[in-house]
RNA sequence: GCCCUCAUCGUCUAACGGUUAGGACAGUAGAUUCUCAUUCUAUAAAUCGGAGUUCGAUUCUCCGUGAGGGCACCA
């Protein structure tokens, strides 16, 4: 058995999104579970689009989702790893050269109009194309076989010379991705469905350099989801940038085990666990072949589920990253301890990172906003007015130390006037918080401490 | 138009040719907690159609249909 050796080949070109992000993912995954190698090769061929803003959003994605390369550039862009550089085809040119003038020396290439172009071996004969509307140069020649891991036997024909060279001096995507995995010694080809009927055109170009072809495994597109409409899953659609889940605060082992299951299934009903569980279950035969249509709440949830069991050193230091980017800084600024025992409260009850600013808001000002829908709900059962009275009468003899304390103080008061709990809970979350949601209200009120509960129950009741 | 690929609940998916077609997300209905969220319980929901092969097809074959991809001096 050979060393496997498998590559992931993004072009810097545009946003990084799911796509990418999945065939990086099953790339890396089958490198982890051989034990082969993992590398990172930049096809940056295209002058005219590429930047190097997008060069590094690779890097910082793939470090992100915790896909670490063993070859390739630098995490950082500086230097690279391994012994098969350069990774960045736009310091490639020599070897295509060389490759060129292999094909030009050996018959399998020739000049026209400025570009170089691949022959196919064959009689030849010239036939009208309804679709592309010329006359087009076609060869007679036997289809080619492809082996592919993950679809079976794939036939088809290539039947035209293609260009492999621009006019431009340029070389052509199929060519260099062709050279470099020989020259890089890739074993196994793991890439998107949109390739499938490139590989023909690969499959002659191996043979015009006397190589063997890697194994092939053409993996199922993502697809829009429903609502979304119809057709793979492009850069503008919502939700496709992995970006967009970094800045929102997901956790990113979510992220990829929720896109490990597009198109890849466990064996057994398990669909939430550990990276460490996908590397070592995960093979190119259990992979689907038919497309899978993305699905963002179901992502949410996975989200949801991470965050819920992460301990509470990370949800702290994750909630600490948000917060010192957000605008008020008022939650970043505030102690240590109080901030902490805030996000506690918070974890539980959150389904997003980036819902804490709102759901915590009332913990870091007193400007907080009064949910005007809230106020008229809860102002309208019961007597309010006279319960917040109430409350405000017992605060200040109540034992605030522990929220088992606060909870007996609000049952004595409530009992005393033949009432229960809940009759002062609403308007007293509603006084303290401006909302019908969030924590108990004992353990905000002890988080708050007895000056500031009093203060705001107070306050609603003048401006009541 | 030509070529390639695919086809199980709305969605992601299980099911050596023999199951009451299973799980998860999203629905719906209840229960629980001081609110909200979580959680729990219950519930509805699928084998694209037609031929064959077989004692028996979700599963194998063919034909339809539908969906996706490709057909560049883009990658």
């Amino acid at each position: 058995m050979t060393q496997v050796r498998v590559r992931f080949a993004p072009s810097p070109t545009g946003f990084f999104h799911i796509g990418s992000a999945r065939t990086a993912l099953f790339n890396w995954l089958y490198a982890r579970h051989t034990g082969g190698t993992f590398i990172l090769r930049i096809e940056d061929t295209d002058q005219a689009r590429n930047s190097e803003q997008f060069l590094q959003l690779i890097y910082d994605s793939m470090t992100w989702l915790g896909m670490d390369w063993d070859e390739g550039p630098n995490p950082n862009g500086v230097g690279e790893r391994g012994h098969f550089g350069p990774y960045r085809q736009s310091q490639r040119g020599d070897i295509y050269k060389q490759y060129k003038q292999k094909l030009l020396d050996n018959g399998r290439a020739y000049e026209k109009d400025g570009a170089i172009w691949f022959k196919m071996l064959g009689e030849r004969y010239k036939i009208f194309d309804e679709h592309r509307k010329k006359e087009v140069e076609k060869v007679k020649i036997d289809p080619v076989v492809i082996d592919d891991k993950i679809r079976g036997k794939v036939e088809r024909q290539e039947d035209e010379d293609f260009v492999i060279f621009r006019s431009d001096g340029n070389p052509i995507f199929h060519f260099v991705n062709v050279v470099d995995d020989i020259t890089m010694q890739v074993s196994h080809v793991i890439r998107g469905d949109d390739h499938l009927s490139n590989t023909s055109k690969h499959v002659r170009l191996y043979e015009g350099f006397g190589v063997t072809p890697p194994v092939f495994a053409h993996i199922p597109l993502i697809l829009k989801s429903p609502e979304m409409g119809t057709g793979k899953m492009s850069k503008r659609d919502k939700g496709a940038l992995i970006e967009e889940y970094q800045q929102r605060y997901f956790l990113p082992e979510a992220l990829v085990n929720y896109i490990s299951l597009l198109g890849w299934n466990a064996g057994d009903d398990r669909e939430k666990m550990p990276i460490a569980d996908i590397v070592k279950l995960f093979d190119l035969p259990g992979v689907n072949q038919s497309g899978a249509k993305f699905d963002g709440k179901k992502l949410n949830h996975m989200n949801m589920v991470y965050l819920l069991e992460q301990p509470a050193d990370r949800f702290v230091a994750l909630a600490k990253t948000y917060f010192a980017k957000q605008s008020n800084g008022a939650a970043a600024m505030a102690n240590e301890a109080y901030f902490r025992e805030i996000m506690l409260l918070a974890q539980p009850k959150i389904k997003s990172i980036d819902e804490l600013g709102a759901y915590t808001a009332y913990f870091f000002t007193e400007e907080f906003l009064i949910d005007a829908k809230v106020k008229e709900k809860v102002l309208a059962k019961g007597d309010p007015k006279a319960r917040l009275i109430e409350l405000i009468a017992a605060v200040p003899t109540m034992d605030f130390s522990s929220d088992a304390t606060i909870e007996a103080g609000i049952k004595t008061l409530a009992e005393g006037k033949g009432l229960g709990f809940g009759d002062y809970q609403a308007v007293a979350r509603l006084a303290v918080t401006g909302t019908n949601a969030g924590p108990s209200i004992t353990a905000i009120f002890r988080v708050l401490g007895k000056e500031r509960t009093s203060e705001r129950l107070k306050k609603l009741l003048v401006t009541d």
